[in-house]
Parts: C-alpha cells; structure tokens; sequence
RNA sequence: GGCCCCAUCGUCUAGCCAGGUCAGGACACCGCCCUUUCAAGGCGGCAGCACGGGUUCGAAUCCCGUUGGGGCCA
C-alpha cells in the first residue's frame, strides 16, 4: 500500500537523478559508507544522473582538513568519482540559519530554554515512571512574557520542531517497502543548537533540499530519521520527497556491528593491505545486492548496467575478508604485468626493496607473471620477490635442505655455466638432464637449488626465477650457499 | 523502557511478492587430479530454510506467535 496520500505527499518529479553521499570528515572513509557511496554512484551513472559530494563537517570538533581529504582521496582510488562538490556544510551556515529562521516564523518551530541539566533529570524521571525519554514539550507553549523571563534569566535556547499531533508520516522505501510512523512515536527535536549551529536533521535535510536529491540510498541506521526529515521538508513548504533506499547494515564476520574494535574498518586499511580498488567495488557491490544466482564477478561497466535497488536485500550483511581476498586474487590475475609491476612499487618499497628504479621496475615487469596467481594482496609480494633485489639469507628449512649438497650444487653451477644460452626452457632442460643422470627425483634435485637461490623452500617457479636473476648471480649464490652454512 | 527492522549452508546469496523442480551458485573447509616448492586450475564432497503453531492436497515461500540479532529515540 502505498500512504504517501495520507500525508498529501508525492514522489518528487525532477526528470535528472540526482544522488549523494553525505559522509562526515572523520578519517578515511569506513566501508559502510563507501557501500552506500558505491550504489549512490552506480544509480546515478546508470541514470545518466548526477553524484553530489557534500561533507558533513557541522560538528566543528571532528572537522578538519586532513580528514576530507582522505575522504576525496579514498573515493578518487574507488573511482567513485562526483559530479558536484564537495559541499562542506560548515560554509552553508546561513542556508541552515534562515531555513531555522523560516521554521520559527511559520510556528513550526520554537525556542527552547531547558538546559542539558535539566532534560537529562526530567528524562531520568520519565524513564523511571516509565514514560518514554524523548522531550516532554516544556518550552512549546511559552508566552512571550515566560520566554523573556527566561532570557532575562541569561539563558540561551534551542530551536526544537513543533511536530504536528495525530498525524501519519509514510513513505515507500525502495529497499523496504512503505514505511508508516504514528507522529506520537516523535518528540519535538532540536533543529539549531544553542550556539546557532544546525543539527544533522535541520542540515541534511536543507541540503538534500536545495541540492535537488532525487534520490536518498543509505544506511539503515538513518531509516528513522527519514519521517523527521520529511516532516521539516513539510514545514518549509514542500510537498514531494525524494525516493528513500535504506541499505541493510554491515557487520563484522561475527555478526556484530562493524566496529573499529572488530578489525579494519576503514578503506585505506584495505588499500594499504594490498587490495585493488576494483576488487573492492566489485566486492560491495556484492554486499547486500546479489545480480542473479551465480554470478559473482562483475566489472564497473557491468555493475554499471545491472545494478537495482530492487535487488538489494533486506538483512544486514556480514563483511568476509576472506571472500574479499579472493576477488582481490582474481583480479590481480588479470593485471597485465606492467600494470601489475606499477601497483607493486609502493608495496616493495615498504618493505624496503628498492623498486621504485628503472632496473627495479623491469625485474618486477618481468617477474610480475610469476607472482600474479600467487597474491591474494598485493603485499604478499615482497617476501615472494625479496631474492631478486639482493643477497639472501638462508632460513632455517632451506639451510637444513642444502646440507651436505656442496657437491650436487657445484655440479648444478657447472652444468648452469656450461649453458650456452639462459632462458627458462634451457635452464630446465640442463637441470632435469642432470636430475637424471643422478636418478634424483624432481623434488630431490630441485629443492636444493631453490634453498641455494632464493633462501627458502617457496618461492616463485624455479626455473623462471634463475632466468630472471641472471647467470652470473645464480652461480655465485649456488657457490657460496654451502658455505654460509657450514656447521 | 518505547517504536521499528531483520531471519535460507560458517559467510555472501538465488529462490519468497504471483505456494508444487533432489533448496541453486560463490567463498571457506575436506578429498582426489595436476605438479620442482607455494599457488593457480580441474573434478568431487561436507554443509542451510531459527523454533512452534495455523492456512493448504502441498509451505523456504502466505498468516500468527516465540526466540535470536540489529537500528532508532535520550
């Protein structure tokens, strides 16, 4: 059923999409919110619509510069590129002040007086005579002679919404169908702060206002807030809404709320660890919207085109590190190797291998191939590469396999040496010729070579990783292994 | 405390609205194959409709309740 007719309200009729993301300048973006700016973005891109980026920075205390730009910064590595913005709603002070300033005029809102000391006690007694906790009206019908009383007193006010008695406020949500609240259900709410700052009811609703929102996709937390906001866009005279889609929450792999005690929580904290942004969106998309039965792997393009609101889902949907690792390593599969070599840079240099250099970035083009079926992130591939950039030292297990083996590695370096040629094929010919002449098996004769070369039992395919290190420093290390290990 | 929301394998989910195919796929896990290590890949397996009523010839699907989880209000 649908009761926006209850409330005389009509579906908003701007012919362009118009969706935003609202998120507060507290660091780098949490994943939720990239969530929601992901489908906010996916919407309008298939709507040909426009994406708005407003920062909601009205707690001054959370504000600062630094957080913004992280903000900017973790949705340009998305690619969720915006339209329009960014807003910041500490420069649109006076948008909110006049619309407080409308509301009061129109009776639609009143000064309020009560002290925090003084709700909080009455609160307290409410809730021990079981009444429920919201304002209990005090303020709403002072005289004029009662509010100068008060201000001769020295006390400042807050703007509190008059909301209407006996009224239904509905709304039909996209993801969770129509949406009824009883007016009784809301106490008369704060819209301006004592100090004249607006709250995030009184803000978000002039800028989605004035912003022309088309359309609201977020969290579900803000789900019951929606008929506060429509009920000041009421207020101030409008009757359409814009189309509400509340996303189902995330929680952590235990099924609490994702929280920063859980674990990374942030999207810098992913791309620090090495995933692709790629990865990532593909990833929440799939977070709560399921295309069809089977299909799990989708490009921008194609999340583009199949993306609905209709098929997001309603429960709230638990944040696997494990199934994102594995997208990631499909993806990373498909990086050509320059591509993949480029993105391992900073990763390398981290770790102190000194990549960041034309030499540098050829071993890691050439390399590349080897590692890609190999990473899940992309900071596994240091460890993985470390022994192309300089000497290695052998570990406890590879130390242990090239025991006694001074011999078999010498013959190894001289039939190596012998080589006429050095590529990958020809190192392997020479080796598995030798492996025979011995009747060592595969493992047996190769598992020393590998300890002697790289310093440890894992590493990349053998005879690839000779070739890619070089004749010369292949031998040497063949040679002097035995020796660093002397007993 | 009040109001509201949610409920299919361990996880993401398809199926539900318009009841009737062994409840389908993916991640993870286990086994086998491949194999110079580690991976990747191939094949196979384990595993679920929270519980209780009701409606119906028939319920994952519709209704009610219970339980569990979550959100908001301050």
């Amino acid at each position: 059923m649908t009761l926006s007719a209850a409330v005389n309200l009509t579906q908003m009729t701007t012919s362009v999409v118009r969706t935003r993301i609202a998120p507060a300048p507290s660091g780098s973006i949490h994943v939720g919110n990239a969530r929601a700016a992901l489908y906010n973005w996916l919407f309008s891109r298939q709507n040909q619509g426009v994406f708005v980026l407003r920062i909601e920075d009205t707690d001054q205390k959370r504000a600062d510069e630094a957080a913004y730009g992280a903000i900017v910064e973790d949705l340009e590595w998305l690619g969720l590129t915006w339209d329009e913005g960014p807003f910041l709603q500490s420069k649109r002070a006076e948008h909110y002040a006049s619309a407080a300033e409308r509301l009061v005029e129109m009776g639609s809102a009143y000064r309020c007086y009560c002290t925090p000391e003084e709700l909080d006690t009455r609160r307290k007694a409410a809730m021990a005579a079981g009444r429920p906790p919201g304002y209990d009206g005090r303020c709403r019908y002072l005289s004029a002679e009662e509010r100068a009383a008060f201000e001769a007193e020295g006390r400042t006010f807050a703007l509190r919404f008059r909301v209407p008695e006996n009224r239904t406020i509905a709304f039909d949500d996209v993801v969770r169908g129509p949406v009824v609240t009883d007016t009784a259900q809301i106490s008369d709410f704060v819209i301006q702060r004592s100090d004249g700052g607006p709250t995030y009811m009184l803000a978000v609703t002039v800028d989605d206002l004035e912003m022309d929102i088309t359309h609201v996709i977020r969290g579900e937390d803000l789900l019951a807030s929606t008929p506060r906001q429509i009920l000041i866009r009421e207020a101030l005279g409008v009757t359409d809404v814009p189309v509400f889609a509340h996303l189902p929450l995330l929680v952590s792999s235990d099924g609490r709320p994702l929280s920063k005690r859980w674990g990374d929580v942030s999207v810098r904290a992913y791309r620090d660890a090495g995933f692709l942004p790629e990865a990532m969106v593909n990833y929440l998309a799939l977070l709560g919207w399921s295309f069809d039965d089977k299909t799990n792997i989708f490009s921008v393009e194609e999340l583009v085109e199949k993306f609905s609101l209709e098929r997001v889902g309603k429960n709230p949907a638990a944040f696997d590190v494990v199934k994102l690792e594995w997208l990631n390593g499909i993806y990373i599969k498909q990086l050509e190797p320059s591509d993949l070599a480029e993105r391992l840079v900073p990763f390398c240099v981290r770790a102190g291998i000194d990549a960041d250099s034309e030499s540098g970035r050829r071993l890691l083009v050439a390399v590349a191939p080897l590692i890609s079926e190999r990473l899940k992130r992309l900071d596994e591939a240091p460890s993985m590469i470390r022994f192309l950039f300089g000497p290695v030292t052998l570990d406890e297990k590879a130390s242990k396999t090239i025991q006694g083996q001074a011999e078999y590695l010498r013959a190894v370096a001289d039939r190596l040496a012998a080589l006429p040629g050095w590529t990958g094929p020809q190192i392997e010919a020479a080796l598995r010729e030798l492996a025979a002449e011995r009747f060592l098996k595969p493992k047996q004769a190769f598992q020393p070579i590998r300890a002697a070369v790289t310093g440890t039992l894992i590493s990349p395919p053998l005879f690839e990783s000779l070739e890619i290190l070089g004749k010369d420093t292949s031998i040497d290390r063949l040679m002097a292994a035995p020796q660093s290990v002397v007993v």
